[in-house]
DNA sequence: CTAGGTTGCACAATCGATGGTGCACGCACA
DNA sequence: TGTGCGTGCACCATCGATTGTGCAACCTAG
């Protein structure tokens, strides 16, 4: 109420300003009053004091004695990159509408590392974990089994606990068919023209390999050639495994997969070591969507995978609360060259204060 | 110690198995044991017994009694951004350096969700706060002041608490020039030909036009002209203004300064609804970095404020412990075009499971 | 042999919210 | 007048860790 309150309200403040109880107060506070039959009245009246003392519940204090933290994590290898951003920016979003308060933290593609953060959480006693394109998934879900925390894999599927996941064989199928129908276009291509670059042994580079092969098959029938670089999720090994390429052929493919917006930055790097050479008329893919990737001087095909239907399934297995471990594939976008699609940006209500 | 412990254990579970009280258990578990004078050796012999049951305290009951939480927040505006993805990347690993637990939130440029957002940090019982981007700093400070939370200004200052920034003019006058010095490799160039696009009436802006102006005076003499669309952030309305300016003059101005990667997108999207039309050869300069917009088909010259750099001086500053509101500037990097710089991400042990 | 100091630890209050339980009061009904 | 029930709330233990304080037991010096 006085401006100067030095310490936060807590419902013992209340209570005496009340004449209430502390358990009053904290049952009105927390909408169990009617349970406990209180009178709308004295309800009334602390909710009114609680607003004139911008009272907030110590989360701490809830968390200690209802073992519910109001925490969701989101175990996410890294941030920046377009894909892990945007799920972090849908994550808060879609966490913040169900009165969680999300935590974001990265693995960094470290087995260890993602499970020692994820103890870290648990030591926060949070609700629920979405393992986003964890290393181990089934490392971190035993973690969390040992702490009873409800869990679910996004983006690259655990053995041992729900997983909702991109559709990446169908995927990689129609963006492999997109780029080599658009190479098609300058030209007859052969299957040695078609190659691969990124990925390494995890589900998603499994998947995306079969669906890459799939439509090489498709178009040129059964072809089991050299046309892979596998390169983990490196910038600068990607890097090395286009310079090795072109150290070899004198060019880069006519057409090529790239397996994520990481390996991406590869061929980037590889581009300004070479710059002023000119690549001829490339067409590449790339398992992932930026809107600046889509813009190259080159035709890019890219991915986008539906982050946000994603999530939304994350959280509808969870509230569902099944036992067996399923799998949940969602259809990802195939994106044309030079597109900028919308994203969360959009939703955001952004004054300008002049024209 | 046996495989399925259903319960975490606890310092009473500890206490319980050592023979030693549950405060003795708690301090030789915090480190302040021999402050209580417990021997070495029971030290050694709970410590021991803690790790057999992996033992980790539990936070929330810590921060209650001790009103640390161990949470260090970074509020930033949005994520998809990678110039903010690469600050919760950054800020998440120098967090943790700390021993400090990171939990990024995002505003979403929004006054009123902004506090809101911090109340709810507040009511965790968050150690410190670093505000990213805030559109009402000072809204935002008064929060924290009144819950008596350590808190410091990155990348746009505020006027009550410390402030870590880029050196906005000096950035914008560099990136200017650059740009401008391109385009008249091209030909001779007039003031009219250099246009900016973005920004609003906030801190950030107001130096970078400073400095656009600047530049624009250095090489043309002093020229007040019609040279900006202000466009706030965001993508939406940034195409809008490329695109009244195309409907005016048949073209985009041969050389252009755009405040930001989110207003670039912008001109993304312009550009995709005007697709097969050529705009000559625009000169672009951008006071953000993104590899991706770093190699699109026309010169882009990007700035890339030093992240980690800021993120450092602030939790010196808040080490310090300072009372006078300061402001630190830090450098930006001017980015050449088609530049892929390293980032965090190189400096993850990626493996590579196949070669 | 005793006063005084040190060592090594236990005890108990505390942080703020939650929820089971108990109890006084009022009212209706027999 | 006594019994029974519903209403409206207060009391108190509890979650797990922290920390000020107390106190045996042992040692040392005089």
């Amino acid at each position: 109420m006085t401006e100067k309150e030095q310490r936060k309200a807590t419902i013992y403040d209340l209570s005496v300003k009340s004449g209430a109880s502390a358990s009053t107060v904290s049952a009105v506070l927390n909408g169990t009053w009617r349970k406990r039959r209180i009178s709308e009245e004295t309800a009334n009246r602390i909710i009114l004091l609680a607003q004139e003392h911008k009272y907030t519940a110590n989360q701490q204090a809830r968390a200690l004695r209802s073992s519910r933290s109001g925490l969701a994590g989101l175990l996410l290898p890294i941030y920046d990159t377009r894909f892990f951003s945007t799920m972090a920016q849908t994550f808060e979003a879609q966490a913040r509408k169900r009165g969680l308060m999300p935590v974001v933290v990265a693995g960094r593609r470290d087995p260890e590392e993602e499970r020692r953060t994820v103890e870290s959480l648990v030591a926060y006693s949070i609700d629920l974990l979405f393992i986003a394109g964890a290393t181990d998934p089934d490392g971190v879900h035993k973690v969390c089994a040992r702490a009873n925390l409800p869990h679910i894999n996004i983006d690259l599927p655990g053995k041992l606990a729900s997983s909702v996941i991109s559709d990446n064989r169908q995927g990689a199928k129609a963006l492999t068919l997109a780029i080599i129908r658009h190479a098609q276009q300058a030209g007859p291509l052969t299957a040695d023209d078609v190659y691969m670059f990124g990925g390494r042994d995890d589900h998603a580079s499994r998947e995306r390999i079969i669906g890459f092969h799939a439509a090489k098959a498709e178009i040129f029938g059964t072809c089991l050639g050299d046309d892979m670089e596998s390169t983990g999720y490196s910038p600068s090994i990607t890097a090395l495994a286009f310079e090795r390429f072109y150290e070899r052929h004198g060019l880069l493919p006519r057409c090529f997969f790239i397996n994520s917006s990481v390996n991406f930055e590869g061929l980037l790097r590889f581009m300004s070591k070479h710059d002023g050479e000119v690549f001829g008329d490339i067409v590449v893919g790339c398992f992932d969507y930026d809107p600046f990737g889509s813009f190259l001087p080159f035709p890019v095909y890219m991915i986008r995978p539906n982050i946000s239907e994603m999530l939304e399934k994350g959280f509808e297995l969870l509230d569902s609360a099944e036992d067996a471990p399923r799998i949940v594939l969602i259809e990802p976008q195939l994106v044309l060259p030079r597109t900028a699609l919308e994203g969360p940006l959009d939703e955001l209500k952004d004054s300008v204060t002049s024209v």
